[in-house]
Parts: C-alpha cells; sequence; structure tokens
DNA sequence: GTCTATAGTCTGATAGAC
DNA sequence: GTCTATCAGACTATAGAC
C-alpha cells in the first residue's frame, strides 16, 4: 500500500501536530504554527491531509489503530485461551486498560504526549471527533462488552455499562494525573518515585479499578 | 456588595456563555456567538467582564464557588459531629464526589450543564484555566485530604492521593456518562430507567468509588 | 450603560509559478 | 510535490456617539 521508504513531511507534521494538540487543543493550534514548528510549508497540510480536520482525524486515528488491534489481539489470544469458558474480570481488564498504560511507555507511539490528547479528544463534543471514535472503537467495545457480560453473568448488565464507564475515567485520569492533581493541588508525592512510571502506576489503578468493578451491588441494581 | 435586583444583561450573558462552552467549548464559541444567543450587543461583554478570558473564568467561578463552599460546609458539618475522631472514608468521598453530584440535579446551579462544562475544564491546560481552578480548590482538597489521611492511616499517602485522582475520574464520567459512552458505543441502557437521574447514578458511582477506594493495596505500596 | 463602526490581527484555504 | 502570495472571512477589542 505504501512505499517502505515514504515519509517526511507528512510524518513530520503528523508528529508535530500531535505534540501541540495534546497541550493546546486542536483549536488552540493553527496551522501556521504546525508547519511552522515542523519547518514545513504551510500548503503542505492541505496538500497531504486535505483540511485542517483531516489532520486532526488522522493524528488521532494512526494511534487509536495501534491501540485498538493490540487490545483486540489479546482479548483473541485471552478467549483462545480459555476454550470457551468466561474469562476473568481482571483478564478483560488488564487487556482493556492495561493495554492504554503500557503504550504510555512505549516511545515509538509517543505515549507520552499521545495520551493526554487522547484524554482531552474523548470529550470533545465535535461531531467530527465522535463519528471517528464511534468508528474506531466499535468493534473493540463490541468484543470487550460480551466479555465483561459473560465474565459476571451475575451483575444486571446496565450495572456493567456504569462500571465499565467509571474505569474509563479512572484510566483517563491516571494518565493525566500527574499533570492534573500536581497542578491544581500542588500535591507532591514525597516518595521517591516516578509517578508517570507506568510499571508503579499499572498496579496502582488494576488495583482500584477491580476494587471498584466487584464492590457490592447498589441498593438500585437489586431488580 | 451586589443590589439585590440587579443583573440582567450581565447575568443573561453569563448563562448564555455557560450553556455553549459547555457545548463546543470555550475556544469554539465566539463572542458574537455568544451576544447573538444572549441578545446583547457585542461590547456588552467587554464592558461587563473586561475581555472573554475574564468572562470564562467568572463562568467557571460563580458555580465553583458554590460547589466548593457546600463542600467545606458538609465537611465543617461532619468533622464537627465526629469531635475529634476521624470521618469514615464513605463520609468523605460522598461529601465530596456526592455534592458533585446532587449539583446536577439542581436546575437553579444549571447542573446539567455546567458539569459537562467542568469537566472539559479540568483537563484544559490554559495557564489562566489552570490558575483559577488551583485558587479555587485550594482550600478544600486541603481539608480533604487531610480528613482522608486521616481516615485511613494505614494506607500509605501516595496511595490514597491517586486513589484520590482516579475517584475524580471516575465520577468525571459518570458525569459526562450519559452522552460519552452512548454515543461513541452506541451502547444502550436497556431497563426503563433515566441514567442521567442523579438518584440512581450516585448510588452506583459511590459503590464503585468504595470498592476502589478500600480494595488491596498493589504490591508497589508495601514500602 | 448601550450601541455602531471599525481597527488590527489572525484564521483556513487555494491559485499558480517552479 | 513544494513554494509564495494572497483571498475572504472570522475573531477580539475599543473608540466614540448617544
Amino acid at each position: 500500500m505504501q512505499e517502505i521508504r515514504s515519509s517526511t513531511t507528512r510524518d513530520t507534521i503528523l508528529d508535530t501536530a500531535e505534540a501541540l494538540f495534546a497541550q493546546q487543543g486542536h483549536d488552540g493550534t493553527s496551522m501556521r504554527q504546525i508547519t511552522g514548528v515542523a519547518g514545513v510549508n504551510l500548503a503542505s497540510v492541505n496538500y497531504h491531509f486535505g483540511s485542517k480536520e483531516s489532520l486532526v482525524q488522522a493524528v488521532l486515528k494512526r494511534r487509536l489503530e495501534v491501540l485498538n488491534s493490540e487490545r483486540l489481539r489479546l482479548l483473541d489470544e485471552l478467549e483462545a485461551q480459555a476454550q470457551g469458558k468466561p474469562l476473568k474480570p481482571s483478564q478483560i481488564v488488564d487487556a482493556f486498560f492495561g493495554t492504554l498504560l503500557r503504550l504510555a511507555a512505549d516511545p515509538a507511539q509517543a505515549g507520552s504526549t499521545f495520551l493526554p490528547l487522547l484524554e482531552r479528544t474523548m470529550t470533545d463534543p465535535s461531531d467530527f471527533i465522535r463519528a471517528l471514535f464511534a468508528k474506531e472503537y466499535a468493534d473493540v467495545l463490541e468484543r470487550y462488552r460480551n466479555a465483561l457480560f459473560a465474565a459476571l453473568p451475575d451483575v444486571p448488565r446496565a450495572e456493567i455499562m456504569w462500571r465499565f464507564q467509571f474505569m474509563l475515567g479512572a484510566t483517563s485520569y491516571a494518565i493525566i494525573g500527574t499533570d492534573l492533581l500536581r497542578s491544581v493541588t500542588g500535591w507532591t508525592v514525597d516518595e521517591a518515585e516516578q509517578p508517570d512510571n507506568p510499571e508503579l502506576l499499572l498496579p496502582r489503578l488494576m488495583s482500584f479499578l477491580l476494587g471498584g468493578l466487584r464492590s457490592p451491588l447498589p441498593p438500585v441494581s437489586g431488580a
């Protein structure tokens, strides 16, 4: 499909735009700034991507494809091993949310810049963003939803959906956590650790997510 | 300080801007659009607020003051009742996060429009937004942090901070939950319930948060 | 206090030379 | 494919009449 050694200008634009969008949002970033920092011509964005909107989509899509295909691959693997039996909730949670955090440790995927961007974009109500997410997430969410339903047959499905939503939020804030709590609250981690190191963050998050997922059902769900 | 019966133009601008910011973000909303929808003159924003940036701050500040003073009031009340003994984690969590969700049910505080705006703004890295949050949240977070430390003396403080962060995220996504999961995933709640009814949502969230907060510590924290 | 008119700057996009 | 030059429109902010 693509020549092996293509890509200089196009990828430079993608990388630069990704970094700037993460810092300033796509609204707050002009094409002039992107091309200026990238050292390419202003017109090249329109030549390669057609419009700014398409550039935003391309930036997101490049990473989402990697993220979600890895999630699907892991789920395939787990289900093959289980041979038809339901998976353990912890396996599902790790495959979905752990994959996201492990991506943050992968410089090849620009994890440390892409993940804050992903988080900010998740809550962006623009139509063209919502459309992209709906498309990119459709398969993965369908598969994981069914896996969770099978893993937790006694929990009402509406409850599982809500808890999935809560887990999404906790994970999002885990990703931007270092920035957010520190800047808003001035709280500091007094221990000698790197809080943005996913090897430390992941077990913390997993423990929290599984505690929440398995917690007693609220009175509401006693249908 | 303020005349009892003042406020038409100024409050109309605040209300309109709040609604538009929630839908489109403050970047994506122009003063022309605000004044157009509000039916006031373009120049009146600068007259009443000085600049667009100040208007954004005023919109946020108006609600944050109500939210956080209620949080402080509840904590005062709880601590007075406890007479020096540590509070229960569930009391603290409900006073902090429950107050946020109960605001969503209060039409007088425009909860259903303000809360999505709050969520989107939380992750906005603009300096003038961060400065506002730091200022508005300083007291509340200091008080609640200490209450949690006292309530959970056996849990390492760094762990408590992280779990607080995770709870913030879960709550944020609980607020925008109806929109997010539904539009991105197409998932529907098949039961006959109003998912955005906080009387149903609150117990669900509380159950999840407390399950996460109390879950076994990850190996990391075995310091 | 409210308005009109406009200054001054920025935006995304494109036509056309090379 | 890459560039310059530029268009047409949007923006915030303000000066000044009423």
